[in-house]
Formats: structure tokens, sequence, C-alpha cells
DNA sequence: CCGTATCCGATGAGATACTG
DNA sequence: CAGTATCTCATCGGATACGG
């Protein structure tokens, strides 16, 4: 970024050069994550509450992508010793500061179809600024 | 946003609701994009430079991830008809319009990963916040 | 209600060798 | 110089059945 020397034959050298921006992938990527992510924004929610309102993830991965977030101590769970079992997943402080990235990939997914789907509606197949 | 509508067709209203990210994710994705976006957000790069730059990537990945790429329209590729041959990578119009998106994320990850290191140094086997 | 366990196909990604 | 072509293995993600 600020200088090239590729002197340096670690890959840790190529994960400060890419800015952090690997470090949060690996933290908010993946197929399901951000629809978790997206909605645990606005407030606690139950585990069926999340698996109802995420239409199409299976259980094994909400689970699977739940307990990653959390080992990111990104999310906490609350597990309430009722009956019936009562589970609560809400974003923790470290989690809320993932606010405004949030907000910007969300900004710009948005423009970015609207982009595409313009393009593709006025040029249909033809490409024409390639 | 590309591969999943092929099976569900509920997809769609996930990321709706995902506000956008599920897109931003699918063009920025995956293991090498971070390196070469990032790199090329200081300029034109040439074939050579970019595999020299960004370590352990093989000519097959950075290849696919290019074309990946160039068909999102986040890159051009401007071939010059020379002996020896050179082919430049820059960012498109849209591609630039990634920046703050980009910084965001990058802002974002390097503070978490200074976050985490603090935790582990302080706190070891403990982890109190949870 | 809130999960695990198991199986399996699709995709991502690395190594190596070759080409216009 | 700037790529292709194959082969291979690891990981992601889906379906289904079962467990506390």
């Amino acid at each position: 970024m600020r200088k090239e020397t590729s002197t340096n034959a670690l890959n840790e050298k190529m994960m400060i050069d890419s800015c952090g921006m690997s470090s949060s992938l690996a933290v908010i990527g993946g197929r399901w994550k951000p629809a978790i992510l997206c909605r645990l924004s606005y407030g606690t929610m139950r585990y069926g509450e999340l698996k109802k309102d995420i239409i199409g993830i299976s259980e094994r991965m909400l689970v699977a992508q739940l307990r990653e977030l959390e080992k990111d101590q990104i999310i906490t769970r609350v597990v309430f010793p009722e009956v019936p079992p009562r589970v609560e997943y809400r974003l923790t402080d470290l989690g809320r500061t993932m606010k405004p990235m949030l907000d910007a990939m969300s900004d710009w997914g948005n423009m970015y179809r609207k982009h595409i789907n313009q393009t593709q509606d006025l040029s249909a197949t033809v490409l024409q600024d390639k």
C-alpha cells in the first residue's frame, strides 16, 4: 500500500497490505452472516426467530454461523434456564462497532445492483462500455 | 447474487433483507480480491506486477479473480499490442465508487485485529465479557 | 425449543506443466 | 510476458434424521 517492497515472503504481509479487509471478510463473509448480522443489528433475537426469518437457511448452517460469530466475539448467546428452553442472541459492544462498515457495504451493494440492472436493461445483450 | 438464484427463488427476499451486503460480498469476497482491489485502488498495475506483489497467489487464481472483477465491471483489462505483450488492469469508475466501503472494511478490520490481540494478551484463557 | 450427527455434492483454491 | 490446462484436495453449504 504505502510501498510495495515484496521482500517479505509471508502471507501475513499480504493481509497487512490488504488493509484489514481480509480480517473483516473473515468475520462477516460467507453466505449467511450478512443476514444474521443485519437482523441482530436491530436488536436481540431468539434462535427460532432467526430460523424463521432467514428464509432458506438450514439449522446446521444457522448454528454453525452463530457459533463462529460468538467465537469471534461479535455476538453473545444467552441461555435462559426455562421450560421450554429459550436462547437469545445479541450483538456485543464489539459487534456494534461494525455498523459503519455494514452500512457502507449495504449502501454500495444496493447502488451496485441498481447500476447493473440499469445497464442490463438499457443495453440488453450489448456491453458498450467494454 | 450471481449463483444463488438457481436453487431457491426465495433467496431474493433474503438478499433484500440483508441490505445489499450480499451483493457487495459477491463482488469483493473471496480470498484474493481484497488484495487485488487494494492494490488497484492505488492505480494501474500490470499482470506481472500483481503476480509479484500478491504473495502466494497462483496464476490460475489471479487470472480467475481478475476475470470475475472484469465481468462485474469493477476493473478493466487493457491490452497493448506490443512485443513483449503488456496488459494493464485498472479500476473502472464503478470500481472507484467502492472506496468508502473498502476504507470502512479496512478500518474495522484493523481495529478488530488490535482488539483481539489485546484481549488475548490481557486475559489469556479467560473471556470475562462473556 | 434448540439444537447434533451424518452424509454428500458443488465450489474454492493450490501445484505443476505447458503456450502464443 | 501473460496467460491455459489439468489434476487434486479442502472447505462451504444443503438435506435429512435424531437428541436433551
